[in-house]
DNA sequence: TTCACGTGTAAGAATTCTCTTACACGTGTC
DNA sequence: GACACGTGTAAGAGAATTCTTACACGTGAA
């Protein structure tokens, strides 16, 4: 995954997801070794249903990643780790991304030229 | 500016300004070359107010630079330019300005413990 | 004066994001 | 059974983003 060209939405989803300080201690805590939910919640200060929102969040920009184990007393434990990513951000290379934006036409046409 | 260690608010404020489609579109366009507003504009194919708001989130980012400059017959051009900015994102970069996040309160206080 | 072109900004709607509270289910222990 | 601890998800409020439309001002040319 290291030095990977992300695509443009590639790029817009990975940079959406770590724009959000909570998400960016969630990512560094866990650097610190995997851990699961529930007691990431406790380590990091955050309710539960919270973590789990932006858990998702992270997991579907492919910057962290879970897995679902059984503990030995039989619970259910979902662990977190960190993907190891590796993104440059550069003026040449979101140039590089930009041409593989699909369209984000803002809201309902593309713009016209104002001043008719 | 080249590989400076950012702090955890001026990181997520980069990352929040280029986690959007259209600000990404700019980046790429500017690092073709320094332009005005309203051509840019045109260029793009979006509206100036729009663009106008958009310029400001980067600029305000650091990650452009708008300079106003009087043209040959006597208009106020504001012209723009991309900033040579570089950031580094991994695991380990994260870790490292996460520590100098001021606290992002969620909302009202600092989560309690689910289940009294 | 009027038009074209540059600038900036304010008001409002529609959407998305963030967060809390509340509910559901499963398993091992007292 | 009741409790502790794990999981997941839905409903709703409040705030922030994104975008359009409309207005303001200034200068040079027809």
């Amino acid at each position: 995954m290291t030095g990977t060209r992300p695509t443009g939405d590639e790029l817009v989803e990975v940079l959406a997801a770590l724009s959000n300080p909570l998400r960016l201690r969630i990512v560094a805590t866990l650097a610190g070794g995997r851990d699961y939910v529930s007691n990431l919640a406790r380590v990091i200060g955050v309710s539960r249903p919270l973590l789990h929102m932006h858990l998702q969040r992270l997991e579907a920009a492919g910057l962290v990643v879970g897995s679902l184990e059984l503990s030995d007393d039989g619970k259910a434990m979902k662990y977190f780790e960190v993907a190891d990513f590796d993104f440059t951000l550069t003026p040449a290379a979101l140039a590089a991304a930009v041409p593989t934006l699909t369209t984000p036409d803002p809201h309902r046409g593309p713009a016209r030229e104002e001043r008719s």
